[in-house]
DNA sequence: TTTTTTTACGACACACGTAACAATG
DNA sequence: CATTGTTACGTGTGTCGTAAAAAAA
């Protein structure tokens, strides 16, 4: 599982939709479809599911989201860290 | 930052060597090497001191292991967690 | 028809393994 | 010389944006 598909994940989770995503991302719908679909294979369950105009996450999309959040966060605190030594 | 070169990165912390390492990630060393240049590259500083026979991490080498092994296992442990759901 | 997601595809970039080189003792 | 890390390089794989199709109301 890689992190940038966690991004996206996330970024649809958060926006709502694909469309809304792409944009957040800087690259486009398919890209982000690509993805995700690929995400829930990996995974062997929807994440989403696409209605008219809005997406809504599954049971699993909920969950992952969880852990997602913390991860990414953790992993760009972490980033950081290293590379700008902030005071002492 | 990549998940992939962070496993790369523990590999040779733990194994205090880039041959050794590039056999547990069933890769060569050349690749290896490469990665871990990059990541010292990309964090702008070194992470390991090559001596012969042996690496020895820096003080940041030190720093990343501690949050990139924590990372590591929290990503394995969801993507356990969504795909092999057990028990209730 | 409008809005949004999906599929197909071509071009460019990246990752991987092979092989030759460098360095250390 | 043996061992380990580095650099160079070709091939395959993946990623990205463009464009066309499908679905939903």
């Amino acid at each position: 599982m890689d992190v940038k598909d966690l991004r996206y994940f996330v970024a649809v989770y958060e926006t709502k939709g694909f469309s809304n995503a792409s944009k957040s991302l800087r690259t486009v719908q398919s890209n982000v479809s690509t993805r995700i679909r690929y995400l829930e294979d990996f995974l062997g369950t929807p994440l989403f599911e696409r209605r008219y105009r809005v997406v809504v996450p599954t049971q699993k999309g909920e969950e992952l989201y969880v852990h997602a959040k913390q991860l990414i966060a953790t992993l760009d605190h972490t980033e950081r860290a290293i590379r700008f030594p902030q005071a002492a």
